[in-house]
DNA sequence: GCCGATTTTGACAACCATTTTCATTTACCG
DNA sequence: CGGTAAATGAAAATGGTTGTCAAAATCGGC
């Protein structure tokens, strides 16, 4: 019964950006399903073996993961403050890599490219913040 | 005094790739070094604060540092087996990373790229291995 | 030189995401 | 229905990393 995977699936397709295991477990029990922790670390790593999530790590080495609209490689350009992420391809990268590699004798060349800034909503909240600073 | 830090860098200096803490500490002692674990991350944490080493994490989600030659920004091709590292720039990278950050509004846009693959050495081994079967 | 203040150190415990264990439940199949 | 294999999840283990805190080294000032 891969039911429980295909939740867990359908909730990565109804968030904006990447989420966490924790993140996704914690939405699933607030929403009153009833699965373990266990089941969906185990349910991400079948979704992102079969390559139907993409996966990567954040700075503080929690791993993320994103139902992407296309199965093709791809990159990310992903929001540091609400996560949300744009899928992009970029063709030229993917030859640089590949020849940077062969020109160095290294061969089973793959690369990790992902580019991650502040989104247009979300500098527009800090902008404001900084205008009506709180306290402290 | 920062003679422990130095210690630290020293190590990552003679080393031909990047090296996790865990991996340093474990040097340093069994080269007699008196120093604590602890030491060894608030080390390289620090170094990495100040740019004087580079750091990413691995699949496994361990930080791994090393002591790069340019102080410059630059990415890494590594050799996924041995861990070698060469520097390379990509001017043409950094520019579509720019690019595709203000297209979709977004600001301080960063990026990270790495490469891997298998060096000329290794893949040879491997291939040496291959030949001569071991067992199992 | 000597004493108190400040910084650095490191043994140990705490953290926390992730994995493993293992007993229970569930699905499948004749 | 039995019986077997797969899936599940609660709880414990793992392991890299960080926090705690007292001891040790360093630095002034006298």
């Amino acid at each position: 019964m891969s039911n429980r995977r295909d939740a867990v699936h359908a909730v990565l397709r109804q968030s904006e950006g990447f989420r966490s295991a924790q993140d996704v477990y914690a939405e699933m029990r607030a929403e009153g399903a009833k699965i373990g922790l266990t089941t969906v670390y185990r349910a991400l790593q079948a979704l992102a073996d079969t390559g139907r999530v993409d996966t990567l790590r954040t700075d503080d080495g929690e791993s993320v993961y994103r139902a992407c609209a296309s199965g093709d490689h791809h990159h990310h350009l992903v929001c540091r403050v609400c996560g949300r992420t744009v899928e992009v391809a970029g063709p030229a990268v993917e030859r640089w890599a590949e020849t940077i590699g062969s020109e160095h004798g290294f061969t089973d060349v793959t690369h990790t490219v992902e580019i991650f800034g502040t989104c247009a909503s979300c500098s527009a909240a800090t902008a404001e913040q900084a205008r009506t600073p709180s306290r402290a």
